[in-house]
DNA sequence: CTGAAAGCGCTTACAG
DNA sequence: CTGAAAGCGCTTACAG
């Protein structure tokens, strides 16, 4: 297409020196003369020069990407806004650091077939994943296969072997609850998330150390269980009405099943919160514009995706895999006012 | 990290033919003996080789990847449902195609600077660009630059420049009032999309062409400018009701402006449908989950993402520029029933 | 501080 | 049909 770009031998001879000095002041690594800096770096400004990544990588070995891989199948994963706001943080800091995102979705059996041969084959540098839940083959290939990971949210049982970083799940999920304990709620209901990821356990212990600190019992009528999804809420608030119709309150471990809530309520002829006080949890978007509007537990996306993408540089230069906690703070809204 | 990977040399020892011979099956150009074909197939599995993309990058000039470019600020994309799904049929298109998806988000300047240096740089084959709007500088520079585009939505002014794909919104925005016009409504108004983007304008020319055909004046008071977001829908309602207390109906150019007008029409005491009705545009997942769920015209967007990349493919291929339009349809929810 | 040179892993004319 | 060889554009010891 365009015509050819200049390259390294281009801006040597431009500026007066060899070629390995040029790409001595590219990488900054070596001592070079500032005179021959200041050559070098008028030579590039003059001929347009940019780095041809592909060589650079293939002399490297490092590829200069990142994958942002997504494990769930697509519904979830783009209903959620959390997800993209965690995208865009992703590309914000990583573009900071000249790092390019690679977008891989595997949810299909081919798609993961395919993923795992791409990350195997060195082509990326690392990769970040999105809601991984413990038990999926894909994490064990991927940890054996030795690629640097960052989850968001630890992976269960794989603690030890790939990094992560989480919002405080547990702490948030008992304030939203001691929220609602406080506000006189004693029929306090809890819509988790998968238990095979770290939000759905932690949210869910977070609700139990609430009750159990404050000498409620734990009602197993009260405890459904969702997979962060509209429906999933939906068709949980409808058992709880039906197991428990004395419930007052439901704290729901997504805003999205919280939100799903409120029509049914509504319906079922509960006042919120009048008659049933309702939280959620992730402050996404949605949270402000259901009717009435959601208390949530907030959770720094974008703290949490700087972290994650901190911490992947540092486990591909070699370093140990860590945890990293983030923390988390209630935001009250109409749905269940202080 | 991982030990070393496997490279052609090794796949041609395993075979006992030549490297040069293990690329030509791994290319699958030119002329090689079914016996070598095999050979090198066997020794590809055994040894589990995998092609380092930069190396063939290097030597045929080809980068493997396509970018998917945003250029809205970033509140206006995450909040679109059209984007992921359009992002998740490009990923899934490109996958089939062994391609990478690079996501490039460039809202700040800053970004937009990097954006042209990595376009500019051939880091990528091709760009697939969402909602371009006309006159963004961005745009001519790409075009200057020799990147092979193909756009979601025609570029007003540089469609001889830029491929594009996009929904038949003028077709579909008629249709959607000659509904109106059919259920009896009479003050029909309209809340656009930006007018610097091809949905902005065809969506308010198929409005006007509807009610010119069925002989209704066009009066600017039901006319009303807004930019996808809810927040603009709500303004535009409000300014409508101000400036319009008669309006029977309203059709707004997108879902999210639709689904804003509904709590305010609630406020003010009118009822959707029995006093207003209100139309949307896109059936993002949206429209359903709306109070009342929203009618809307539904754009093929699996079908939409799958052409930009067979276009694309095309023009990086060095075919001429092409538009295409894909169809609409009306779906009939309670806020516009049959 | 700075050249000359080898090497990263592939593709692709060039000769057979 | 298949080798041997050059070349893609960089980085990085190795010698000065």
């Amino acid at each position: 297409m365009s015509r050819k770009r200049p390259t390294i031998r281009d801006v040597a001879r431009e500026a007066g020196v060899s070629y390995a000095t040029v790409s001595r002041v590219l990488n900054g690594r070596d001592w070079v003369s500032p005179e021959a800096v200041r050559a070098v770096q008028d030579a590039i400004a003059r001929t347009g020069y940019t780095t041809n990544q592909h060589a650079r990588s293939l002399a490297t070995g490092r590829s200069g990407s990142i994958a942002f891989l997504l494990t769930e199948p697509q519904h979830l994963l783009f209903e959620d806004p959390n997800f993209s706001v965690l995208l865009r943080g992703v590309a914000q800091a990583l573009s900071d650091r000249e790092q390019t995102l690679i977008l891989m979705i595997a949810s299909t059996p081919e798609e993961r077939l395919r993923t795992i041969a791409f990350l195997n084959g060195g082509h990326v540098d690392g990769v970040l994943l999105v809601s991984p839940h413990s038990g999926d083959p894909l994490l064990t290939q991927l940890v054996q296969a030795q690629v640097p990971i960052v989850a968001c949210g630890r992976v269960l049982g794989l603690e030890e072997m790939i990094s992560s970083v989480s919002a405080d799940d547990r702490a948030g999920a008992r304030t939203a609850t001691e929220h609602l304990i406080a506000a006189g709620c004693r029929r306090i209901a809890t819509i988790t998330g998968p238990l095979d990821t770290s939000g759905g356990v932690d949210r869910l212990a977070g609700y139990t150390d609430a009750l159990m600190a404050h000498g409620l019992p734990i009602d197993h009528d009260l405890i459904v269980h969702g997979d962060w999804t509209r429906q999933s809420g939906a068709a949980g608030i409808r058992a709880l009405l039906d197991r428990a119709p004395d419930v007052d309150a439901v704290f729901a471990a997504s805003d999205a099943m919280a939100a799903a809530t409120l029509p049914v309520l509504r319906d079922a002829g509960r006042g919120v919160p009048a008659d049933v006080r309702v939280v959620g949890f992730d402050d996404s978007g949605l949270a402000a514009t259901t009717e009435p509007p959601l208390s949530t537990v907030r959770q720094p996306l974008e703290r949490i995706s700087e972290e994650m993408v901190r911490l992947l540089v540092d486990v591909i230069n070699g370093r140990t895999p860590l945890s990293i906690t983030v923390p988390t703070g209630l935001v009250l809204r109409s749905s269940s006012p202080a």
